[in-house]
DNA sequence: CGTCAAATTGAAAATTATCAACGAGAGTGG
DNA sequence: CCACTCTCGTTGATAATTTTCAATTTGACG
């Protein structure tokens, strides 16, 4: 085992030098697999180890105390999860893998003593963290300001992009890999009026569904539909000391 | 000019030495007012300083595009804001004085510099930045999945708390300082249903009004009918490396 | 074939938005 | 000191959106 999901992802971003590359590798020297529907993380469980996502998806949620639950974000491969154990004693989200995955569990500890080495891979987690905290802020202004429709159209299409990063070969047609009720909890929904917002979307010539594949028939409507705005141009990290 | 809020802020999660806390000094070097109603930053301009917020309230906010306004997040003395700048050539979000203010911008490069001489700072930021991030999530969840009523007695109760922080004094009493409109902004909801709601929840003797006062008669239920949790309670930051 | 989760549909109810109007208070210029 | 204007808060009536409830239907799988 050599390759490193977070380097690859932090990567993306800015060149790492090959020292740099190493000290993430430590973060996942060790693997562990996680089925479709087991938590690595439970709301309010002490805190443990952070994780980074080797494979798979999976999703990080809260439940109110009413018994609803709302999706905060979903997960793929190449995010470190479980941040907020570096800030609480009891966890405030649950992770859960919505397909058969595999993480690579590290300890809290072991992120400052990289941080301590390579101040700037401390400087690059900033940034990455801030482009995760866009990524919240834009659903934030979604379940504050956007119809239903919208919404779902959103999901749809995070999705798809999410999953393309991960597997090139995804073009207009791909696995949602969602419950519709778990549509409904990403999006303050309930499960009935996703199903709704589906069939008009698919209705209205956006998209197509045959058993649990989606196709964007249209995709310049729907990202319109869904007030979509896509963060992933328009990054610019100049400002970063140049590796040495 | 010596004190720093941005390092008393940190120094209320941890320890800071004294050659940190000159360090952060150095982010707060510049002053600049803001007066009541100015943006420092605003949504798709390039982005330029990031800044510590000495004195005043301010929010962040996004425009979506049928021009509706979500409110992101109320700031306030000691926070750190527009590291999205980090990311982003162009502002995702504006920031917006609600009262007179005093910011002090400083250069990202600055950042890096500080993280480089002081690796356990960028610890302790990445620590600050899931503090900021479980706010945004227990948003997100709140405009999800609760009630008008419970998203505006989340925001009075908030609002009271953090004004509280920069001020010990304020008890049941405090003024809020926000229009219903902005009340709705955050909330994802009216103006008009906002003073329904809030109408409500004073006819059921949670709180009176007065000229812009807001009074919390019964504090006890008025968490109970926000679901509010309190995340100021349960922080842990043991891992970090002990000052030296 | 039987079972179970997930998707689908219709009808009725609840929540929230929209529209339209009015009132109170603060500042402004004459 | 007095109109005048403006923003903000308040209220009622009505409309739109979304939820709830209650069945069915479908598809996967043992």
């Amino acid at each position: 085992m050599s390759g490193s999901c977070f380097a690859e992802r932090l990567g993306d971003l800015v060149a790492i030098t090959p020292a740099e590359h190493s000290a993430l590798e430590r973060l996942e020297e060790r693997e562990r697999p996680v089925r479709r529907g087991a938590a690595i993380q439970r709301e309010n469980d002490r805190v443990g180890d952070l994780f980074i996502l080797r494979k798979g998806v999976m999703m990080s949620s809260m439940l109110l105390d009413d018994g609803s639950r709302q999706i905060l974000r979903f997960l793929f491969p190449g995010d470190m999860i479980g941040l907020s154990s570096l800030a609480y004693r009891e966890a405030p989200e649950t992770l859960t893998a919505l397909s058969d995955s595999v993480v690579c569990p590290f300890e809290r500890a072991m992120l400052s003593e990289v941080i301590g080495v390579h101040p700037r891979l401390g400087a690059l987690m900033m940034v990455y963290g801030q482009i995760e905290r866009t990524a919240l802020t834009d659903r934030l202004a979604a379940l504050g300001r956007t119809s239903a429709k919208a919404r779902v159209a959103a999901v749809l299409i995070d999705m798809r992009n999410r999953l393309r990063m991960m597997d090139k070969s995804i073009g207009d047609t791909f696995t949602l890999g969602l419950t519709q009720e778990e549509i409904g909890d990403a999006t303050g929904l309930t499960a009935v009026h996703v199903n709704r917002m589906l069939r008009q979307i698919e209705e209205e010539g956006l998209i197509a569904r045959s058993n649990g594949h989606v196709t964007f028939i249209n995709e310049r409507a729907l990202i319109r539909a869904a007030n979509y705005v896509d963060r992933y141009e328009g990054l610019d990290l100049g400002w970063l000391p140049s590796a040495r």
